[in-house]
DNA sequence: TAGCTCCCATGGGTAACC
DNA sequence: CCTGGGTTACCCATGGGA
């Protein structure tokens, strides 16, 4: 049986959160930027109107900002988790299955709603419902495949005519549309495969389309194949509502100025490693395998360049603060050189077991429930009070954390940090 | 038993996505 | 001077059994 998928995305969300919460900036060009106050990660529709683009460093336009008065925003990334959750149950209430793809997309699984109801009647219905309850406005395209659903919310946007809901389910209506798509803009095509592609004379999504199977599948890959396949309405790609178990957790940061010491980067790593535990009894999982990696600037730098990375296998997985600490600091000392000023470091996390059935060896003590109990007692503590808890190896006030400097209070997340209006 | 192929695990690198 | 963070999947080379 064919099925029907619709893809809901959030319109510039970022942005639009910040704009909910300062009914004052409405009609104003508003920017979110990236972590570090680094480059612009979204923009609302007056900031791309006025050609602001996205992902450029934020020192590159420093005079465009000034002279149109955009307003910019660090990424308050509490904000819109609160607000994606909010977006979210509203679609799981109208629809019978979800996959929540990212923090401001979801597929909907609408296979039999057909009968029901008209599909663009039911997207018609979803956006409203959304933006009644939360306030974002959304896209929503409808079609027989994932990837043609993108495709079909990518018109959605595009043209405003659609009123922001474009049912794609017709195969001819397919056909038109992908001969008006760049392939570039097609769901799992990069800067790279378009770039080859095009070399090779398929231009639009319907090129892709309609190019030789067994070439694409040689030349390029199967992803690619499948991305091809779906385009021409066969499903290739599934709901996946249930959250694939983690395989690897990072924890990583770019520093707001450069680090040389090596104290400075022992109690960055420190934080990255207790984050990254944090994370992984999050996921209610223990880890053997514990990375750590150090790397001075990408761009333009005269300065001496050091990248370097270092794995180190645990004889027995944990999820202890202390014990991941312990390897990372090792791990660091090794890795460190004088003389280089670094501008980043993070710590991965791998090679997870359930600590319930865990393969023991005949030498470590086997797994102690103190640690599990003073594990989960500074997690809930810094569930409530966030990260008041920390290792005094991360340190106490540091100077390397990342910049901020244009944060939004925590409107739905925190009540005290509420501005007060009178 | 030397030598061959096949298969699988592993790890580094690339590309994609949001 | 100042350029994000996190995750997965695949490709390919390698090397050790069977």
């Amino acid at each position: 049986m064919s099925q029907v998928f619709a893809l809901v995305d959030c319109n510039n969300f970022y942005a639009s959160c910040e704009k909910l919460f300062r009914p004052d900036l409405k009609d104003r060009p508003v920017a979110v930027l990236s972590n570090n106050d680094g480059c612009v990660v979204a923009r609302s529709k007056e900031a791309k109107t006025l050609g602001l683009k996205m992902g450029v460093p934020v020192f590159q336009i420093r005079d465009q900002i000034e002279r149109h008065d955009i307003v910019c925003f660090s990424s308050n990334y509490a904000l819109y988790a609160d607000m994606s959750a909010r977006v979210m149950s509203v679609l799981e209430q109208e629809a019978p299955e979800v996959e929540i793809y990212s923090i401001d997309e979801a597929f909907l699984n609408l296979t039999g709603v057909s009968h029901a109801e008209d599909l663009t009647e039911f997207g018609l219905r979803i956006k409203h419902k959304v933006h009644q309850w939360s306030g974002i406005s959304v896209g929503v395209g409808i079609a027989p495949t994932k990837t043609l659903a993108k495709l079909a919310n990518y018109a959605a946007k595009k043209y405003p005519a659609t009123q922001s809901v474009v049912n794609l389910m017709d195969p001819e209506r397919q056909r038109r549309l992908m001969a008006l798509v760049d392939v570039s803009d097609v769901w799992g095509v990069g800067r790279r495969i378009s770039e080859r592609l095009k070399s090779q004379g398929i231009h639009t999504a319907l090129d892709l389309a309609d190019a030789n199977a067994k070439s694409i599948r040689k030349e390029f890959s199967v992803v690619l194949e499948r991305t091809q396949q779906e385009l021409n309405g066969l499903s290739c790609l599934d709901m996946e509502s249930i959250a694939p178990v983690k395989q690897q957790i990072v924890c990583s940061r770019s520093f707001a100025e450069r680090i040389t010491d090596k104290p400075t980067l022992q109690q960055a790593v420190a934080k990255y490693t207790a984050r990254a535990a944090e994370k992984l009894r999050g996921e209610g999982r223990v880890a053997k395998s514990v990375q750590v990696f150090i790397r001075t600037g990408l761009f333009n730098n005269n300065d001496p360049r050091h990248v370097g990375s270092l794995t180190s296998r645990l004889a027995t997985p944990t999820s202890d603060t202390r014990l991941l600490m312990k390897a990372t600091d090792q791990l660091l000392n090794k890795l460190y050189r004088a003389g280089y000023r670094y501008a980043k470091a993070g710590v991965m996390l791998s090679d997870f077991f359930d600590p319930h059935h865990q393969q023991m060896d005949l030498f470590t003590p086997t797994h102690n429930s103190k640690s599990e109990t003073l594990m989960s007692v500074i997690d809930s503590i810094n569930h409530k009070a966030k990260g008041k808890l920390f290792f005094a190896s991360q340190g106490v006030t540091p100077q390397w954390l990342m910049k901020r400097e244009q944060l939004s209070p925590a409107y739905t997340t925190n009540w005290n940090e509420l501005p007060v209006v009178r």
